[in-house]
DNA sequence: TATGAATGAGTATTCATTCAT
DNA sequence: GATGAATGAATACTCATTCAT
């Protein structure tokens, strides 16, 4: 009982992951049912008694990723005080998906509510630990004064754009690993508190001199 | 014959205008050929007899739309010297096709190949009138040393990121309109030289008094 | 042009006509699509060029049955005056058809609610001249009064009962032939006016005598 | 042993109840056996165990239907001398299980032989009681003469008419209870011996005077 | 040039039945 | 005896593309 119960587990699994492959390779429209189960060396019929509709998987593909990249981003980000170590977190967790992640991104829109939904509700974790380090460094200084969402919409639009244009970018197979330093850096000194000559922050200098 | 030539054309170009409409209104993806033949009141056949494949339509809608907004917006840009005024005109063009832009931004790695070239095209028209602009407030000052490609995509990044999820951030029919401004100055205010608290822009002053 | 018009008109008969042999043959339930299209040589998608669904599909089988039904019972029946004749009239109208308007009866509850409705509509027709022509014969004292509902249900009943336990009742092929002449004098024997033993019916007499 | 042999037909007796039941509320063919499983608390394949195909199932809940129904009737009947009090039991009989019964003759000819053959049995039974207290009565002259085959199917025809056609007779749940006896009181005046204006039956007038 | 009927290769989903545990 | 995961054949419906007229 608990060993049958323990395959059907893993036959789930099995979907789960065949099919998070699938789509990470060729693209969630690209994929049928029928491939699924042939990479998953199961039958055909066997996908629905574990998912109802196609939509179904798609929503428990996302959700379960959603879920992997929330935790993963957690634990990364947790103990970081500073923005660069979140923003590394980020990058270090989607980089260990990209492939799936980027075709999240690039076909959204065309995926069933609840996948978007999904995928929206891991977006806010990312925002949360972003705004924590952010509002830290704000306070002392080192990063301009931005709204919560332009912060986060800036990063996460830069990190996109490079990801679904990838093509663009890079041959490697990674995006994260050929450009990611380059637009942490890139993104830090856009928001960054900019210095004078005396190398003391303006934000500095402004409370040491009053709102001059 | 020249009449024959001339009716030709307006099918084509009434085909192409259809199809874009529908594309913008549905996405490339629920759009049928003979989705299209209906809406252009022509036979599903024609269709094929001007593009050959459905890809082939695709990529001419697109060919056709690169243009327009290429041209559009060197007719807007190309007398402005600032980067806002730059900046402003294309949100303008975007503006005036916002659901079809949005579109191609959405669903653009699922398009034929040659579509997804004429795409980028297009993109390369905006990164010229940004660039030429950006470099003269570069020299002047005004805004920060930023390499082209990074300064140019996050600038669409950032665009791309509230037209393809629009959903999270208005309820209206145009992104553009309503925050269109707000995503500029923001734009603007990152790439920003900053000022020290004498008002003077820390490269003027980084000049003046050497690399300090 | 109308040549293309005629041939697609013939495909549409064509898509009928084997439909509704299949149906007559193997019933509604058991007749596939595919079978269809096969049987009519003609590819399986085409059927639904013509017919959205498979419920559009019986329903318009249905619809055509039920026309062609009422016709030709109307053009065999309205001359006739005796309730005999008309009863006739209908037996050799569904003899033409035996086969299938048994599987009607036999499987109309499982048939689209449309289909359902058309078979509903040509039974009235059927009652309609069965009524016209009752009507005389209860006047003249030929058949005892009965409400028209039960005159024409009684009727129904026993004819449906013999065709849709055929099996019980005959080895031949047709019901109607080998049995409709003795269902139709039992039944006129049944709604008969009987006569006493001077001849005279018992409604003459009842009139002659007063309501006596 | 005797426990475990008691246990699984308990097992038969749940499945074959929860299937009379879904029949009875959706019909033959649009139950399954997955459904039934589900609604008998029991797993799928224990259906299997106790019945080989799913045809299996139908026939033994058709034999069991059948022997219910024929004893019932037999209990309600037997006692019963006149042709109107069998059919009073008729009615009763079917009455207490309407909804199934009427699928039965709806859906009969779907079913599968050994399920159509029971369901044959159980009218032979009916038709025996039948016959029985008819023919008393057409010794008496209470009622004409009838073939016994016509005699019943005339019943059977009509009573099934109005059940399987019940959408347009009756809003209620049962058309037994609501046109039970009007249906009854028709039948009885059909095949009743009219009698003349003095009261007589013809039948007896006619033993009086000779062959008249 | 234009038509639109016809094709045919998919595609998700259903369900009775099997079988290892 | 009982479970329920797994099978696999079947089925309605879609759509880009072709081609005879």
């Amino acid at each position: 009982m608990n060993d049958r119960s323990a395959r059907k587990a893993a036959t789930r699994v099995a979907i789960l992951d065949t099919a998070a492959s699938l789509f990470a390779d060729r693209g969630f429209i690209a994929v049928t049912t029928a491939g699924i189960a042939e990479a998953a060396g199961i039958s055909h019929g066997l996908i629905f008694a574990h998912f109802p509709t196609r939509d179904d998987l798609i929503a428990a593909v996302t959700a379960r990723f959603g879920l992997l990249m929330g935790s993963r981003l957690h634990d990364l980000a947790e103990a970081q005080e500073s923005l660069r170590a979140v923003l590394q977190a980020h990058l270090r967790t989607i980089g260990e998906h990209e492939l799936l992640y980027t075709r999240f991104i690039a076909e959204l829109g065309l995926l069933p509510a609840a996948a978007q939904e999904h995928f929206v509700a891991m977006q806010s974790v990312v925002s949360h630990h972003l705004f924590r380090a952010a509002a830290g460094e704000m306070q002392s200084g080192i990063i301009m004064p931005i709204e919560n969402d332009l912060l986060f919409n800036t990063w996460a639009g830069l990190l996109h754009y490079y990801l679904t244009n990838r093509r663009l970018f890079t041959t490697g197979s990674s995006v994260i690993a050929s450009l990611g330093e380059r637009l942490l850096t890139h993104f830090l000194s856009l928001i960054a508190q900019k210095e004078d000559h005396h190398g003391r922050s303006v934000h500095r200098l402004r409370n040491a001199y009053g709102k001059g």
